[in-house]
DNA sequence: ACAAAAGTGTTGGTGTTACACCCATGG
DNA sequence: CCATGGGTGTAACACCAACACTTTTGT
């Protein structure tokens, strides 16, 4: 105990992801700071944790208060806590570190609508083109995207997201809207995941336009079981 | 910011792996506590953050005040902050929390000799057998003893760790010890290794007892590259 | 010679890729 | 009747599990 301790604050920074199903392009929610440092530039919602409330309230909190979500998959993502990643932490303010807990989160695009106080300030980025943004938020944003991609090839968080009902078009959009151009056939990804046998045929068919009209199928989390940790699909 | 916020203390908490190969135990190494609470209970070494201190500098050093090591892979886990994870938190103790980042360690057995100061307190423990541990200490073990399992099977730390040249029959012991029973067959391992390429022959044999000796092999990084995040074996 | 350790091969089955093909509907 | 989107099938190939087998050493 030789050493002095550093003192913390502790905040809590979001990667929001959302998939624009109709435009197949792939979103993260950026908030536009409204004070010093980085006054103006586009940075991840964050907050800073209050007394008697855990990581992942905050992270939750931070994400309601910018969004109205109903359904979305929530996960800890990483903790960047390196001196001087903030400046506000110079020698002059106290020598308080500012840590940063990541949290990962994917929500349902068409029902996450932004809430109307911060509509000025808070806006979706194709993740593709995000400028630069606050503090390291461009490391954590990719570090994100990579669980991102982990997640969707191992775990059912898709389901989290679509519709209770679905067709095999719509999850293969999905997929490939994430994972990027060389991604499986459809033909093949039909097969696969029809095999796993977690899909329930509702039945019930919808016709969109010209064409063939697409079965509707259901997520079986029961069925699902056995194939947790196991690969989905392939790339 | 009408709530007030949360103060905290930061600690880094670390799951040092061992595996001793002439055993085949999957170790883990523990410090007894000294100090209330939990007074006696064994626990994963940890320490405070200092003043300009990073995240993994203080999980290095912490390592480093345990044992000596010369060889070693280190990777952050988790962050657990709930409210109510360390008594020490109660009301009367000014409200402040105690938030753990848990760093993940797989150090070289045979050459991470025990430190002399902390005989007493600190020892290996078989992971299989470990006692109800201090705090939350149970669950971060487990955590990081999944992580160890999904890393020996997605990366090659486990070349990080072994000598410079090995036979693959050690490399065999150590997956299988790690892995658990329903590992692979010794000879379904052997060739599927050795047709990824990556493992370079270095003419020398090493003879242990009787038996045919044994080729040494030594790890080529370069080679390995386009397996990154591909699985290398399977159980 | 024999046991022990190292290393090779075979066989049946399964998964994956790439592609060609059939089905149902709207205009 | 044809373009469009939905859905099925298959041949070639790579891979994997299990297990039997050969080779090389120490005693």
């Amino acid at each position: 105990m030789s050493q002095p301790l550093a003192d913390f604050k502790v905040g809590v920074d979001n990667v929001i992801f959302s998939i624009d199903t109709v435009t197949n392009r792939l979103l993260v929610l950026l908030v536009k700071r409204r004070e010093e440092p980085f006054l103006g530039k586009w940075s991840l919602p964050g907050s800073l944790v209050r007394q008697g409330e855990s990581l992942e309230k905050t992270a939750y909190r931070t994400l309601a208060e910018k969004i109205s979500v109903s359904n979305l998959y929530l996960e800890q993502l990483y903790t960047f806590g390196g001196p001087n990643r903030d400046p506000r932490e110079s020698p002059d303010s106290f020598g308080c570190r500012y840590l940063s807990v990541s949290y990962f989160a994917l929500v349902r695009y068409p029902e996450a609508k932004l809430l109307s106080p911060f509509n000025q300030y808070s806006s979706w980025h194709e993740v593709k083109k995000v400028p630069q943004l606050a503090f390291d938020h461009n490391q954590i944003l990719n570090y994100g995207y990579q669980r991102l991609r982990n997640k969707l090839e191992y775990s059912p968080i898709a389901f989290d997201v679509l519709p209770e009902v679905f067709t095999l078009n719509d999850l293969y959009q999905f997929y490939s809207t994430v994972m990027g151009e060389n991604f499986a056939d459809y033909s093949n990804f039909r097969s696969r995941l029809l095999k796993l046998g977690f899909l329930l045929d509702t039945g019930e068919k919808t016709s969109r336009g010209a064409g063939r009209p697409a079965t509707l199928y259901r997520f079986d989390a029961e069925a699902f079981a056995p194939f947790q940790d196991k690969p989905l699909v392939f790339i």
